[in-house]
DNA sequence: ATCCCGAGGG
DNA sequence: CCCTCTGGAT
């Protein structure tokens, strides 16, 4: 099997398990998908999700929350990983925004690494799910699941598998291909523990056919 | 004890 | 490259 044949059959079994992907963070503007990103930093969707309406709701736009306190903005976000580092990521974001930016969330992935609290895994989801551009974002279940697929055998950093994932999926595939990487590492290939057993890429998987012939 | 859609600084 | 930040679930 080459590296071009696995490509194909995991988009194909993707694509039919899930037709249209998307990230379970909770979202209405592009303003609101880049709050939660940042706030998802070593902390799961579902956590984000629960302290991201009432922040939306006293911090609706970049508008208001340039003028919020870091403090009010770390009691909206206490309950997350790093608050203390979020709150002011968040403060100095809102007013880069406002100051370089005229208020508005850039699409270009380096000016949005300008932006305190984003690197380039957030630079990179913004790009991709708001402007549809071919960024491919490699967060921690993107790693572990290309690495373990074989897709990625030699990435030894987010970054170089962002680079190979990039050079063998087709461009338009890549955003759909970010989100089934983290859908499957998630609910599928955990951490831990991955579930080999509902796992219909086990025939092309290296972690399990090199598990399985010991 | 380990993990969760990381980023910043040394 | 490494370390630190640091809350909650499993």
């Amino acid at each position: 099997m080459t590296k071009k044949q696995k490509y194909e059959f995991i988009v194909k079994y993707f694509s039919e398990k899930m037709p249209d992907p998307k990230t379970e963070l909770k979202y209405t503007t592009p303003y609101e998908l880049l709050v939660a990103v940042v706030l998802s930093a070593q902390c799961t969707d579902k956590r984000v999700n629960m302290v991201t309406p009432n922040f939306f709701k006293r911090f609706p736009t970049v508008d208001t929350l340039a003028e919020g306190s870091i403090e009010e903005i770390f009691d909206l976000i206490r309950s997350i990983s790093y608050p203390n580092n979020k709150s002011k990521h968040l403060h100095g974001m809102a007013q880069m925004l406002l100051k370089s930016f005229n208020g508005e969330i850039p699409s270009d992935v380096d000016e949005l690494q300008m932006l305190p609290g984003v690197g380039r895994k957030t630079a990179n989801v913004i790009a991709s799910v708001i402007f549809n551009k071919p960024a491919m974002a490699v967060d921690t279940h993107v790693f572990r699941v290309s690495k373990r697929l074989g897709l990625t055998p030699n990435a030894k950093n987010p970054l170089d598998t962002e680079r190979e994932l990039v050079k063998h999926f087709k461009e338009e595939q890549i955003p759909n291909a970010h989100h089934w990487l983290i859908l499957h590492g998630r609910y599928t290939c955990f951490a831990r523990k991955p579930n080999c057993k509902e796992c219909g890429l086990t025939p092309v998987c290296s972690y399990y056919l090199d598990s399985s012939s010991m």
